[in-house]
DNA sequence: ATTATAATGTTACAAAATAACACAACGATG
DNA sequence: CATCGTTGTGTTATTTTGTAACATTATAAT
């Protein structure tokens, strides 16, 4: 896990990573908010361009389904990002899977697209909530 | 083209998926609603509930990263639909990919994970655009 | 030291979506 | 055909999510 010395991050940069670090699902931006006004932080749009910046250096992801935002999971991936949202329960998974993503750079190609943010979310329930019973 | 009789729709289901079919890119609700006013229609929320009929019938979508919704270009797909999204031109293209959607499952399985919803938005620059220039 | 760049603080605002409640239309069933 | 459950509608207010605009402060590089 790489530390705020690393990642050379400012004040509240480390304050919304650190938040997102510790917390066991995805996060959205007014409940960052909320638990990081005990640090100070006041309005929302410290905590938007905190994620803006972890964004751009690659160690946050938002989930567009969620409007909430989660720590990358792996230091070093060129592929996109792939995350298994349980409906149920909440817990979100990431994962890394060379071949969708050449799947997804083949489905491009075909049309001349240039793929440059590949969004895949993938909802659901997990092993341990099972199907859904309505 | 499926059109109104076949489908049973309401009133206001009819006229959101009317709107829907005639435009070439995908709308956000208010951009619909400003546009229904026309025909009487006054609140977000008669947009939101016609959408919300319209995606149970499967013949409209929703962007999850674009916060708009997009007629369903494809009758019958069992598989999940898959966007291609010009940042540029907005333009959006949906393609149906049995190879990318046995990814997802083979994905899911793998953790026992059973994906209900799986949502697949690329975006990137479409062919007429070409590469970012910035 | 100075200067460009990045980060911060703050107020106000815009955009997107939902809650709650009352009423009307429709279709099946007896 | 009556009535009863379901689905759809209308409307007001509110919540949630995300930005604009502008002034100030820190940071790092030359």
């Amino acid at each position: 896990m790489r530390d705020r010395q690393q990642l050379k991050l400012s004040k509240n940069q480390a304050l919304v990573y650190e938040a997102l670090s510790q917390a066991s699902k995805p996060i959205g931006a007014y409940d960052l908010l909320d638990q990081l006004k005990a640090h100070g932080l006041k309005a929302p749009l410290q905590i938007y361009r905190a994620l803006d910046s972890l964004i751009e250096l690659k160690v946050v992801h938002r989930l567009e389904s969620l409007n909430a935002w989660t720590i990358c999971c792996d230091a070093d991936h060129d592929a996109a990002p792939i995350f298994v949202i349980c409906d149920d329960c909440g817990d979100v998974k990431e994962h890394i899977d060379k071949r969708l993503n050449r799947n997804i750079e083949n489905i491009s190609k075909k049309s001349g697209f240039i793929a440059e943010r590949p969004i895949v979310e993938i909802h659901g329930r997990c092993e341990d909530c099972g199907p859904k019973t309505n």
